[in-house]
DNA sequence: TTGTTAGATGAAGGATTCTTCAGTTTCGCA
DNA sequence: TGCGAAACTGAAGAATCCTTCATCTAACAA
């Protein structure tokens, strides 16, 4: 046993020459477009290849198969949220707990809606995948990152337990898919954003103050 | 055009002996054992037959194609719910708000728990079948019975938007998805049932009072 | 009893897709 | 320039699975 559990998904070989990281590029790249013209049902490796520019056989160069290829794609989204979350929660250090909510909510709220045609698709991808997996770690890094900066706010004197921020993580989450699914228009985001601020703004507050 | 949009989802043949009946019962239990016992993507309309105790041509009789019985499945999962919540919703007219919410938290969380193995298993059908319209009739249903229901309180005097109530909606129904993919013990359960009322009072109650 | 309709059967057609690998081309370096 | 390693190619193997339809059986009504 070398790498015990996700090996099966792990990157076959890793390009060395500058060409080859090109075309993994490339069929990152191309993987997410086929997604997004053709659907998750739709999505095989030679039209994948296609689109990339390669053949085939290049793409399983590199992903052992085509779960693989996908697992990647959907974790480097997730990567890419949650590190404009942890962003978010450092620029928020020392502010008010509202304010802190605020920059949080709005930062995934905005991470989410930046390729809002991305992040719809992934959610079909997420089942085929182990979506919750990625989603489990990524939520953990996310509750990290809230819980010191909690800790560094003048507002906040009993501390949240994980559970109240996991489950907040969780409320978010559920809004941006409903939202993402049934493709809401910019307008509706923008209220949608204030409505998620102020749900866990007052979540927040009641969980921190609560005595039990 | 007889019927539009759905027909392709709709049963091909409607039973009309009482052994069909049957047929159709055991064809409906045995997707969702199979979808337990193999999971999603190995799912098989023979599989299933074979389970149910049928021919696969029976089972091509009473549905056009495998798509058609897991949006049938998934349907009934989501009538089920949705029927719980707006009972609940009946239950607690001219109540007070906290109560309110109460009331129709537990009845949805309990809804879901009920059978969490078939819940947890259906988001990965939802995801092939046109989950998202599915649901959002199903919220469309208990935003309607929330609606009338906050009507009779005595606590409420600003009414709240659909708006605020739909959010709420995916905001419990994040939380759920996220409970259940995670399979959560039954004392996680019981706690998460109480932040999650306290989360959707507080929220509640800000929409409610809040001027603009 | 008998004719008619509903229900059931399951082998076989048809289509799709994943994945491999033997062979070819390109790159980097001595 | 020449050689070994890295990349790339894509036809073909192999495995699944969906769906049909000609045929048979059970139910029911007259």
């Amino acid at each position: 046993m070398t790498t015990p559990t996700l090996t099966a998904f792990e990157p076959r070989k890793t390009p060395v020459q500058a060409r080859a990281t090109v075309t993994v590029e490339a069929i990152f790249e191309a993987t997410i477009q086929v997604l997004l013209s053709h659907g998750a049902d739709r999505l095989t490796t030679t039209r994948v290849a296609d689109r990339a520019g390669v053949s085939v056989g290049t793409l399983y160069q590199y992903f052992p198969h085509k779960q693989a290829l996908l697992y990647a794609v959907f974790e480097a989204h997730m990567e890419n949220v949650t590190g404009k979350v942890e962003a978010a929660c450092l620029r928020a250090h020392r502010k008010l707990l509202a304010e802190m909510i605020q920059l949080v909510v709005e930062a995934f709220v905005d991470a989410k809606m930046e390729r809002s045609d991305i992040s719809a698709a992934l959610y079909r991808v997420a089942a085929e995948v182990d979506g919750p997996a990625v989603v489990k770690r990524s939520v953990q890094r996310s509750r990290k990152a809230i819980e010191t900066m909690l800790r560094t706010s003048p507002d906040v004197e009993l501390l949240a337990d994980r559970f109240a921020i996991d489950l907040m993580l969780a409320a978010i989450s559920g809004v941006m898919r409903s939202a993402l699914e049934s493709e809401a228009t910019p307008a509706t985001v923008r209220k949608l954003k204030e409505h998620l601020v102020v749900l866990c703004q007052s979540y927040m507050a009641a969980a921190l103050t609560k005595r039990t």
